[in-house]
RNA sequence: GCUCCCUUCGUCUAGAGGCCUAGGACGGAGCCCUCUCAAGGCUUAAACACCGGUUCGAAUCCGGUAGGGAGCGCCA
């Protein structure tokens, strides 16, 4: 039997990290066995569900990847199949209708909260449905009322629930549409669903789905329950810590092979090994991996993860990305070669791509004013000659490469009897306007020579004249 | 309240009775390298929640305690 998991998120928000790990796992299962991993959007909340918000979804999960052998589906197009079911478990007394109301649902919650019970419907309608005039009965699915369901979960193992702890679930609301519970059961038994894989918050949910399944005569599949994702802080992730869109990662200059690298060793490791590619991931991942406890967000490991593959990625690829995050700052920049050896200079030193726009302004567009401390320190009488020596030998230079800026570096440097510093900083704060730069050599280089020379003369004036 | 789940350095984790005076990674500290910032190299501090039991031997097995979490909707 080949595998099949499915990751069905409800639309009511953004793809955050939880749910992008829970997909990534998914994926990744699928892909490990050679299986399908299908998509469905559980579409059945329409006051809460929204276009904008199933959009994003699938864009997150585009941006990191993890393309969908099936789907995506709605639930909502399959209302038909599911008034069809829930009219089989009717006629098979699986289910029955219930007439209460609303008003007599929460008083009976109330008074069993009262008395410290735990709030479940206690079956009034199941033996003797008195139909009410007027109104629309809701359906119930009739659980099991003795004996035990055991959940045997891939990763937390045997877990057993007395059936008498549950109670008789609405699988159909009074207009009809049917709810959550039953539609998972109906679209996984149909989808032919192997492994659910999912967020442990439904680890009580997967009794009654048993049941529901048993009652139609399927068998329920395989349950993995993840554990979940925390804050920083360590609290419950919320709009305050971590749960942003994964898009906004890419807005913020992460890589989505960084992300995903971050996300797959959050629960689940593979011996000592921290980087993995995504064949790797694929080769290693195994359910039986997969921890038990809920694990917290570092960001600052996810910084260093997308340092790595910034590092190590492909320049040219990455050009294209920073020339999307400068376009986000307002630079326009159409030289692909350039960018692609901005990479390369600053791929040691920005963590994220936002990071490498920012310190990279300077080799594309002029900038205003010299960092204030930088220039007090830099441009002094002292500095003056250095400038002036290493601007006249610069101007002399036949080829404008980073070997020749070098040693003609080494050549100011020695003539003037001063450190290379006393040189080389004067001049990264006359060509970049801030003391932090790639090393001079190729920074000089990338700029070209009109530019440096003028950077170069335009410090110098500024020195002559007391700053300008 | 009831049911279910979880518990190794600050964080992510290795560990499936002796290999553990508990390993790796991020972050921290120190040193080295160095034209800035980084990157890199080396070193270092830092954890088995607690209490009992089983065993020659327990981070690993069992029980309890404490703490944390989830669920208990005509939400998903």
């Amino acid at each position: 039997m080949t595998v099949r998991t499915r990751f069905a998120p409800s639309p009511t928000g953004y793809l955050h990290i939880g749910g992008a790990r829970t997909a990534l796992f998914c994926w990744l299962y699928a892909r490990h066995h050679h299986g399908q991993f299908i998509l469905r959007i559980e579409d059945t909340d329409r006051e809460r569900s929204t276009p904008e918000a199933v959009q994003a979804i699938l864009d997150g999960i585009a941006w990191l990847g993890m393309k969908e052998d099936e789907g995506p589906f709605y639930q909502t197009q399959h209302f038909e199949r599911y008034r069809e079911v829930a009219q089989k478990l009717l006629n098979a007394r699986h289910a029955y209708h219930c007439y209460c109301s609303k008003e007599e649902l929460e008083q009976m919650r109330n008074e069993q909260l009262a008395r410290k019970q735990k709030p479940r419907y206690d079956g009034r309608c199941r033996t003797h449905p008195v139909s009410r005039a007027g109104v629309q009965p809701v359906i119930r699915f009739k659980n099991p009322q003795s004996g035990q369901t055991t959940v045997n979960d891939l990763v937390r193992g045997r877990v057993v629930f007395e059936n008498s702890e549950l109670d008789d679930l609405i699988i159909a609301r009074s207009d009809g549409t049917p709810t959550y519970n039953f539609t998972v059961v109906v679209d996984d038994m149909d989808m032919h669903i192997t492994h659910v894989i999912r967020g442990d918050d439904h680890l009580n949910n997967t009794p009654r789905q048993i049941n529901i399944f048993n009652a139609l005569g399927a068998k329920p599949p395989e349950y993995a329950h993840l554990p979940m994702i925390l804050g920083p802080d360590g609290a419950k992730l919320s709009k305050r810590h971590g749960a942003v869109s994964v898009m906004q990662y890419r807005e913020d200059g992460y890589l989505p092979e960084a992300v995903i690298n971050y996300l797959v060793r959050l629960g689940w490791s593979h011996g000592d090994q921290e980087i993995f590619t995504r064949e790797e991931m694929i080769r290693f991942f195994d359910i039986a991996d997969v921890n038990k406890s809920a694990s917290a967000i570092n960001p600052d490991k996810l910084l260093w993860l997308n340092q790595h593959y910034i590092k190590s990625g492909d320049p040219d690829r990455l050009a294209a990305e920073l020339g999307w995050h400068l376009m986000r700052i307002g630079i326009t920049v159409t030289d692909t070669v350039k960018l692609a050896a901005v990479v390369r200079a600053q791929a040691e030193r920005a963590r994220t791509l936002k990071e490498m726009a920012e310190a990279s302004r300077f080799f594309f567009e002029e900038f205003t004013d010299y960092d204030a401390k930088a220039a007090v320190k830099n441009f002094t009488v002292e500095t003056l000659p250095a400038l002036r020596e290493i601007r006249a030998r610069l101007a002399a230079i036949e080829e404008w490469s980073a070997p020749a800026i070098h040693r003609v570096l080494e050549g100011t440097v020695a003539a003037l009897g001063v450190k290379l510093g006393k040189v080389a900083q004067p001049v990264r704060v006359a060509v970049s306007g801030g003391g932090v730069s790639p090393p001079i050599d190729v920074t000089l280089e990338l700029l070209g020579r009109e530019c440096s020379l003028r950077r170069l003369d335009r410090a110098i004036g500024w020195i002559e004249t007391g700053r300008s």
